[in-house]
DNA sequence: AGACTGAGTTCGAAATCCGAACTCAGTAGT
DNA sequence: ACTACTGAGTTCGGATTTCGAACTCAGTCT
């Protein structure tokens, strides 16, 4: 039953994940990286848009700026403001974001009513999947073998 | 600036992967999908596994299983024994973890040493792409159109 | 002058998190 | 029969985080 031969507890192969989590594990980065991807930028509208209180988006903000998901950039000078942009890194959150919002439509309580995400071209429903370049094919989970999944091997 | 049009604050449009993400969106329970997948099922393997402290685990399992993403199993009689394990909707949750997993191997500041998760039947690095049917196409995230990003359309 | 804007900060109350120690039923060893 | 051990929790008090509401501060608009 003890199958794992993973280390873990800081052993060194759940270490990124485990970081990443401590940064945008909680209930407001990835909506906050969301709110980016639609555009919103300014203090005031994060807070109108999600409703979260003004000091845990602060510090929020502040935490993805230091990991780099988020800049800071002051777009006016007379009285100084602050916008808040997403960079590369953060766009690059959005397979995450897009497959957390699949699982929603999919398996939330939620009414979730329509489906919300689709391929720009043709409008149809987008599916995730996993490529292989050398293979050339698209597969699904169980096909993914990994140390930081399936047990080792 | 307020180029929404997509309601929020309970609106509707984004209210799934909110509740979503008051499920899963805090440091331990996507830890704990994915220990899931490595196959650990024990409560206290899970808390040696990840190092959660024993009443916040006991909260965040129960929330899971509340959520359909685990079941409590019992496993055995003499001493009644329960044991954690996927469902399918928790199963469900990989690709948002294999998302994760790549992002942070990418971008995290922690050294990652190397890549780990491959396609399994050749061992190639796999990519995450999405899929058109009918298209019969892979894409990027710059061709995802949606309600839920890239402020409505 | 007075009202408004945007980006925060300060406050105290409420909810969460933590580690360490304890419980409880049953099993195994001597 | 006594002791130790196992697995799945619960209980405790203290530290940390979260919250909403109200306040600040520089500058602008009327």
């Amino acid at each position: 039953m003890y199958l794992r031969g993973v280390m873990n507890q800081q052993g060194q192969s759940g270490a990124a994940i485990e970081e990443t989590l401590r940064v945008v594990g909680d209930r407001w980065s990835i909506l906050l990286v969301r709110a980016g991807l639609r555009g919103i930028r300014r203090f005031d509208d994060f807070c109108d848009d999600l409703g979260i209180a003004r000091p845990v988006l602060t510090e929020r903000l502040r935490r993805l700026v230091k990991f780099g998901i988020f800049e800071r950039v002051r777009y006016q000078d007379k009285p100084v403001r602050y916008e808040y942009r997403l960079t590369e890194a953060g766009l690059a959150l959005s397979p995450a974001l897009v497959a957390l919002v699949r699982w929603s439509e999919e398996y939330s309580q939620e009414v979730s009513s329509e489906t919300t995400l689709v391929h720009a071209p043709c409008g149809t429903e987008l599916e995730q999947a996993f490529w292989c370049r050398s293979c050339q094919t698209t597969f699904g989970p169980h096909a993914v073998r990994g140390v930081g999944l399936n047990g080792e091997s």
